[in-house]
DNA sequence: GCCGTACGCCGCAAAATCTGCGGCAGACTG
DNA sequence: CAGTCTGCCGCAGATTTTGCGGCGTACGGC
């Protein structure tokens, strides 16, 4: 569920302080200062407020699924049979692996992306998935770009 | 391209550690070692040691597209016309907001995932994506569920 | 069996960073 | 013009990071 409280609007100061923590979330806060031109104080207080009101919702590592042992990463785009929609959860609560699930307009109600070990691994999810819908589902060759929200205009 | 190098594989501790500094990739170095009981040296030569070897790629902030503005939330489709494959750089290049590309099997040969202010900001961007190929847009409701790559079996 | 080497972890001390707080300047209000 | 509020600075003590020496265990050669 989207927080939708009107609080402050962010400032470019602000923007530009989650674009350097987009780009390293480890930073320390005088090097994140230095991207806004302000002390570690000033700095400390943006971050915790950005957090506060939910604009950060987190600070989270970036990792190689190959290097995790994933050699396969599948799409999956499913249309819900009858009055199964809250079957989704459970199916989520089932499969780590289901690592996004967006639900959308259009022909398919959902789409999934999964992380498998081999074909027996993803036929395992994608077999669950097929009791509560239609599904399609390709593979994917290749992440082409996976990058931050733009914050800056 | 995913690095293919063969080096030693994870043992359970570094999974542990994966799945901590995921959760949060804020902490310090003491509160990653009491995750895998070892103390800040060893947790810090692990670490350095998993971003040496490409297993994890980076550390970043997680922000809540809404409050950065993004009304709009799209998955774009697409099967590219001809000879145009070259292209899609091209317009990731142009489009900060287009945060996600994944080259897949099937009907469609890329899937994009795009934010945008407004319809019009949308438009702008999917009519540039459909000079290179034909497109299918479906709108997100809601990103039921983004998380991170399961790294202990 | 016994040495030599390698690897991984510990613990320390110095440097860097974080944290909480007082103070100050500018904006806004009555 | 005084009062208040907000946001930033800078300081000092606490915490964390960093680089390094040392120790114990595992492994291979002899």
């Amino acid at each position: 569920m989207t927080d939708t409280r009107t609080t402050t609007p962010l400032d470019e100061t602000d923007r530009l302080l989650i674009e350097a923590v987009q780009r390293d979330s480890r930073a320390s806060l005088a090097e994140l200062g230095k991207a806004i031109h302000l002390g570690t104080s000033a700095t400390r207080s943006r971050l915790r407020s950005l957090e506060e009101r939910g604009v950060i919702t987190g600070h989270t590592a970036r990792v190689s699924a190959a290097a995790l042992g994933y050699t396969l990463h599948a799409v999956v785009r499913m249309k819900v049979h009858g009055a199964l929609y809250d079957r989704v959860a459970d199916v989520l609560g089932r499969h780590p692996q289901i690592v996004r699930c967006l639900r959308v307009t259009g022909e398919s109600c959902y789409h999934f992306e999964i992380l498998a070990t081999d074909m027996a691994d993803l036929e395992r999810i994608t077999s669950d998935l097929a009791r509560i819908g239609s599904i399609t589902t390709d593979l994917v060759y290749e992440v082409v770009a996976d990058r931050p929200s733009p914050a800056t205009r």
